[in-house]
RNA sequence: CGAUGCGUGGCUCAGCUUGGUAGAGCGCUGCGUUCGGGACGCAGAGGUCGCAGGUUCGAAUCCUGUCGCAUCGACCA
């Protein structure tokens, strides 16, 4: 890898992480800023990713028996308040609209940031028997949280995202299909977006307003802050209750239904700059990178060059997603330009490489460059891009075990979170109070209780207490 | 919601202290030469200085108010 920084634009990782994450998103030309605050336009070359991030992840959702729906994006206030916990936990972030057009509107209106309660009246009067379940339906929109501290992808106010609904006849299904989704989330990031993630459980305190349990996938960034990347509610019958959710059982008997949801957003993009990203901009996973192969012509005004870009580009985009940069830039900029978009593999062609019959290949992730006889360039831009996805997951993967450590004691706790930045694994009382403790000492909080739990030692990291979790702890975005 | 910073061509900013013809670099347009890690020459286009008041013969500059954005904290995907 060469030291030299090729993009002087970008502020360096290890000067300022959060700086070289805005720089990046703007070079890259993700997104834009807008006259809203914490709305952005996404553009092209980050809606290209979201569009292949959606349909592999649509995919998955289609073979788990999940269908597509689509409800309206508001909310009566009087439907938002039928469940307390729920309308507690979202209050404070929402947008109303109060008038259409001149005039005042009699019940005011929330723009949804979640629609939990939009599926329930919906199903109140959908499911009437058990054989109308299970409901496994999902949505891609847009929510609404009047966020007071806004960053590109991470936290916006408005942002896209999907949001499974499903409600089922018995508990046991309904905590079967919180789990199921979850893998598939869990799956997803590491398969397709080369992110490791721990899966686990949301302790009460950071649990889902209205949810009886909350599950969620945890990921590791460069700088050692985690990403909550995705989550799976098992809401067991309390919004059932809440809005009248019945059903006739086999029985005949009127039971309520259980009910689960489930979400990824837009945040994942922002997972996957701060997972995989370096000085020099975007690094993308093939599997979600809108140009997996970025031509670059060499003294393309030469006879013959561009006519070959072009032949290259028609032989590799049957398989892969394949750009000819013909622009009048100079090849250098080209180069950088390629480079901070995250294209995969930059393919060089001038006409030295035509007259010997290949061409050269160099790899974002590594920059290794490597000479291809025209021939044999299918197949071998094809194995490239499965290395490259295969290395990414990991390097990512080694990234986050060589920053998550144990602690046994409150001392070993606070010299990792003041010295180191990462995942620390400790056990944990089950109490409110030491996780507000720590929070308050050191603004870490629990990230989550990991399905694979170990006993790292007997007793709570906090207060000594007998343990009864293990706990990955950090801070996180 | 608290703290801090910033609003001047598309972008980054200078000019403001001490009021007097609106500036630079990059980008953009045209022509030409270049091309294996952000090339260069020449010619051009482009701004009621965030907004509203006030002071003044005169305001980008001083005063008051207001709006917006960014960053960091507290709360959250």
């Amino acid at each position: 890898m060469a030291d030299k920084k090729m993009v002087e634009e970008i502020t360096s990782m290890d000067v300022d992480f959060a700086q070289w994450y805005t720089d990046v998103v703007k070079k890259a030309e993700l997104v834009d800023y807008t006259s809203v605050k914490g709305c952005m336009v996404i553009k092209p070359a980050g809606y290209a990713i979201w569009e292949l991030l959606q349909r592999q992840l649509d995919e998955r959702f289609k073979k788990a028996g999940v269908e597509n729906v689509y409800l309206p994006m508001f909310i009566p206030e009087s439907l938002l308040q039928k469940e307390k916990d729920h309308v507690e936990g979202f209050a404070p972030e929402v947008a109303w609209v109060t008038h259409g057009g001149m005039q005042p509107l009699q019940e005011r209106l929330c723009v949804r940031p979640t629609s939990e309660t939009l599926f329930c009246d919906f199903y109140k009067n959908d499911i009437h028997s058990y054989r109308d379940l299970p409901r496994v339906y999902n949505q891609w929109c847009s929510v609404v949280r009047w966020e007071k501290e806004t960053r590109p992808f991470l936290r916006s106010r408005e942002f896209l995202w999907q949001e499974g609904h499903t409600a089922h006849a018995t508990a046991q299904e309904a905590e079967e299909r919180t789990i199921q989704m979850l893998n598939i989330y869990a799956d997803f990031c590491r398969e397709v977006l080369a992110i490791p993630v721990i899966k686990g459980r949301k302790t009460d305190k950071e649990k889902f307003a209205g949810a009886v349990a909350t599950y969620t996938i945890e990921a590791l960034m460069h700088d050692g802050k985690a990403l909550q990347s995705g989550t799976s509610h098992n809401f067991g019958d309390g919004f059932a209750k809440a809005f009248g959710i019945q059903f006739a059982d086999k029985d005949n008997g009127q039971k309520y239904v259980h009910q689960t949801s489930w979400g990824v957003s837009t945040r994942l993009i922002g997972g996957i700059i701060m997972v995989h990203g370096d000085n020099e901009g975007l690094v993308l996973p093939p599997r979600v990178a809108p140009v997996q192969v970025c031509i670059i012509p060499i003294q393309q005004k030469k006879e013959g060059v561009l006519d070959k870009a072009y032949a290259l580009r028609g032989i590799l985009e049957k398989n892969f997603r394949v750009k000819v940069d013909d622009s009048d830039k100079s090849p250098g900029w080209k180069f950088a330009e390629a480079e901070m978009r995250g294209a995969c593999l930059r393919l060089e062609v001038g006409p030295k490489d035509i007259e010997a019959g290949k061409c050269v290949l160099c790899r974002r992730d590594t920059r290794e460059k490597v000479e291809v006889a025209f021939e044999e360039l299918e197949s071998r831009v094809g194995e490239l891009l499965d290395t490259i996805q295969r290395e990414m997951l990991q390097r990512a993967e080694a990234h986050m075990a060589s920053h998550t450590y144990t602690a046994s004691t409150m001392e070993e706790f606070e010299n990792l979170f003041r010295e180191k930045s990462g995942f620390v694994k400790a056990m944990w009382c089950g109490c409110q109070e030491c996780e507000d403790k720590i929070k308050e000492k050191l603004a870490v909080t629990s990230r989550c209780m990991p399905f694979e739990q170990e006993n790292v030692a007997d007793t709570c990291v906090c207060c000594g207490k007998p343990a009864k979790k293990m706990v990955y702890w950090g801070r996180s975005y």
